[in-house]
RNA sequence: GGAGAGGUAGCGAAGUGGCUAAACGCGUCUGACUGUAAAUCAGAUCCCUCCGGGUUCGGCGGUUCGAAACCGUCCCUCUCCA
């Protein structure tokens, strides 16, 4: 499954009306967000974040660990936890595993995440080792300061860079924990393909089968489907939603920008294999004088043919698993899309 | 008819003697984007190119070692008054 990111309590351009039709299930809140903005107790107050953005859907937020990585500039992280100074105002913020516990408890998604260090790429073996340790350290105190076990999902979070050792170790101590779910984090942070996916192998060979496995992060085309190569049952990602805003669309024959002039005049529809509202309804051309014209109409049928587009693509990966015939629908899926086919 | 202001690259607009092939903005083109500080960011944008070279700042002529800039003249645009 794929899980469009709607990381402060809305899909950038979406309405849960778009997401239903796209087919989407799971969505992504943000913890670090929304705790900044409106505040946990005004979503707790408002009778959770589904009922908060009128989401009639399944649910999961991130627990604020990917911000240790992507505010690195503004943070300072210890074994209580992690400093941040907020970015907007220049607040000094605490977030610890128990904090963002406490605060996705309030927040009241189906899915909460532990509370971990995704950390950059290189990492020394030390460094990774270290992290990976505190991590693990991180996860038992989530785990212990949850309070809504029975309604509320806790994932575990696999970390340990791109040493297989560490992968492997950080995977059974998570294992051992028994939590309904995992989830395998730190990777496309700036490692090269061949790389993330040979993490993502380490991690997800020793998780337990029956238990989801949630690739954080990962949502370009060639990458989920290598990945679901791997065992991966689950992911997330900005990708398809920000790339609407910026122009570019996912096509069944690969990524096209419709601001380029040769769509100017392109009568015909973004991609004829899509079943989206925006490619029932409009034309490239359409889209390209949208853009242009930086009408937001233009960035919300684009994201909406772009959530719909992956969610497509994982309909399709199921019905090819079921079938047994995954490894060829990935193949001719990635040529027909001018992506290498690498065959993990 | 009188008075004044002005003509700079696709457009707008800086620049008043050498550090200017000419700031900046827009437009245009290209490329990035992976648990969202991103409706963002980066690069290119006179011509030919490898170093480098060639032609530019309304036209023409002049001053100067050197001019988009100073002088003369012509053309054009705008504003106000009659």
């Amino acid at each position: 499954m794929f899980m469009p990111v709607g990381t402060q309590a809305t899909v950038k351009f979406l309405s849960p009306e778009d997401l239903y039709e796209a087919g989407a299930g799971v969505i992504l809140a943000n913890t670090y967000h929304l705790w900044l903005q409106p505040g946990e107790e005004i979503v707790h107050q408002a009778g959770g974040v589904q009922k908060f953005m009128n989401y009639h859907g399944p649910m999961l937020t991130d627990s604020g660990g990917f911000q240790v990585f992507s505010l690195a500039d503004a943070r300072k992280i210890n074994e209580d936890g992690v400093t941040f100074k907020n970015p907007r105002n220049g607040d000094t913020l605490f977030l610890s595993p128990e904090k963002s516990i406490q605060i996705q408890n309030k927040i009241g998604a189906d899915i909460i995440m532990s509370f971990d260090e995704c950390i950059p790429y290189p990492a020394t073996y030390e460094y990774a080792k270290a992290s990976m340790e505190r991590t693990l350290r991180w996860a038992q105190r989530g785990k212990d300061a949850h309070t809504n076990p029975d309604t509320q999902a806790l994932f575990g979070i696999v970390q340990g860079g791109d040493y297989e050792d560490l992968r492997l170790y950080c995977a059974e101590k998570l294992t051992e924990m028994d939590f309904p779910g995992y989830a395998i984090g730190g990777t496309s942070v700036g490692e090269d393909k061949e790389t993330m996916l040979r993490m993502v192998g380490w991690s997800a060979k020793a998780l337990p089968e029956n238990k989801p496995r949630y690739l954080m992060g990962v949502g370009a085309v060639n990458d989920l489907l290598e990945s679901i190569s791997l065992n991966v049952d689950m992911f997330d990602c900005v990708l398809p939603t920000r790339l609407a805003r910026h122009g570019t669309l996912l096509t069944s024959q690969g990524r096209i920008n419709i601001k380029k002039a040769v769509y100017k005049d392109d009568f015909s529809p973004l991609d004829p294999l899509c079943d989206c509202y925006c490619c029932r309804n409009y034309t490239k051309a359409y889209l390209n004088h949208l853009f242009r014209a930086e009408e937001g109409f233009g960035t919300r049928l684009l994201s909406i043919h772009n959530v719909r587009f992956l969610l497509h693509l994982m309909e399709e990966a199921r019905a090819a698993i079921k079938e047994d015939r995954y490894a060829t629908f990935k193949q001719e899926t990635l040529s027909r899309m001018k992506f290498d086919y690498r065959g993990f």
